[in-house]
DNA sequence: ATAATTATTTAGATTTACCTAAACTTTATT
DNA sequence: AATAAAGTTTAGGTAAATCTAAATAATTAT
């Protein structure tokens, strides 16, 4: 496996989560916002990842990641996901800090680090928001069932994942107690805008709007 | 303080490094040669760190660090070994294996991170080296009485540190038996080429060169 | 089918961190 | 003091990763 840079290592981290999203071939405008950058620096970037044969990319096309292009990603995201661990399990950083630091740390390349650090950790399948983390080989834990809380059916639910990229998300959840593993009962769902009112054991009901909804993934019970 | 760009961390070290080891003022052949880069770059960056009042430099007269930059520097080297700690504390490294590792680690800049770390790691004072660590206020532990083993006088010495840019004189010193706190007897010192011929005890009588023993720090006991 | 809109690419700049080769200073040697 | 050698800076260039503005292609609406 061939030498990135950080850039070339963001840029394929984001493709794999569009694909991961649904995108058939993720395009350009989708990947300029996930990567928060202009549409003309993506094709730029494009013609290189081809290049590297990281991508498969015909002008207009959309981009999809090679084979190769995705064991780099999984390589990535196994770094990103071990260090929020490390941050969680060994430092006492609560989860809504930990997403930006590992974005740092996950471009330091050292297969023995790495593992060493797995190791360390127990080599944990998860991390602080649920998410797999795949091994060194680049096999990912099987996705546990698990569906967006907005399209969830059950009434009891219990939390197994939430997405990790807004601090102010995670900040709400801290607020309202919900954590990996939490309980919830569905009391109410309001077709106007979408709100669910919900309980945990012991505390008083409370309503989240579907925005924070579409981010929590449950499981039932 | 500012943001530094990884190149300008690096040459920020690098100046304290030699001004360090003596040098009134730091020529920019002594920093390309550090840096391993050319001395029209370190012209360049020279301009660059000047203007952002991490050092003095005029044209022809060499570079030193002001206040600022040898906070910036202190805060650098705090990260590197505390890196270095925790790569051989829990992860299990050896000494030579570190300083590759942590020249990437200590540029990721979070105060909070570095802060836990060395709590994690029980506030350490030295590095696996025996280099001392800056607190997080830049205050180094007194330089312990330390001299190079080649210019050392007494006869019953202890290792108190030792050069981490090599590895291979670590893993030399590995072969050796030679670590931190190891106690050592000059059995012998050789004119013709200034070779040293040492005892550990229970073992047998080896012989190291100068350059070796330029990079060995000891104190008597 | 044509026109309007949206998406994408190209052209041309900019910034950072390098480089080589040539010019210039400083220092050492005769 | 003059010359040679060594050290340093300038001038001009390159590669990566960005950008803006303009051109072009694809999609959607009329
Ligand atoms: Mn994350
Ligand atoms: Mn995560
Ligand atoms: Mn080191
Ligand atoms: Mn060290």
């Amino acid at each position: 496996m061939m030498n990135l840079t950080i850039a070339e290592e963001n840029y394929i981290k984001s493709i794999y989560k569009l694909e991961e999203e649904g995108q058939e071939a993720v395009s350009t405008n989708a990947l300029a916002g996930e990567l928060e950058t202009k549409p003309a620096s993506v094709t730029d970037m494009a013609k290189k990842l081809k290049e590297k044969k990281l991508i498969s990319y015909e002008k207009y096309q959309g981009i999809n990641l090679t084979a190769e292009g995705k064991k780099a990603a999984l390589n990535i995201i196994r770094r990103h996901r071990l260090w929020e661990c490390f941050l969680v399990d060994k430092l006492s950083f609560s989860w809504e800090e930990v997403h930006e630091l590992a974005e740092e740390l996950e471009h330091v390349r050292s297969e023995k680090l790495i593992n060493r650090l797995s190791e360390f950790l127990g080599n944990p399948q998860i991390d602080p928001h649920g998410d797999p983390i795949p091994d060194a080989q680049g096999k990912m834990g099987k996705p546990r069932p698990q569906t967006p809380l907005d399209k969830a059916r059950a009434k009891r639910l219990e939390v197994v994942a939430v997405s990790d990229k807004s601090t102010a998300l995670l900040e709400f959840l801290n607020a309202k107690g919900i954590r990996l593993g939490t309980q919830l009962d569905v009391i109410e769902r309001y077709e106007f805008d979408n709100s669910i009112e919900l309980k945990i054991r012991n505390q008083p009901a409370f309503t989240i709007s579907e925005q924070v909804s579409k981010n929590i993934m449950v499981k039932p019970i």
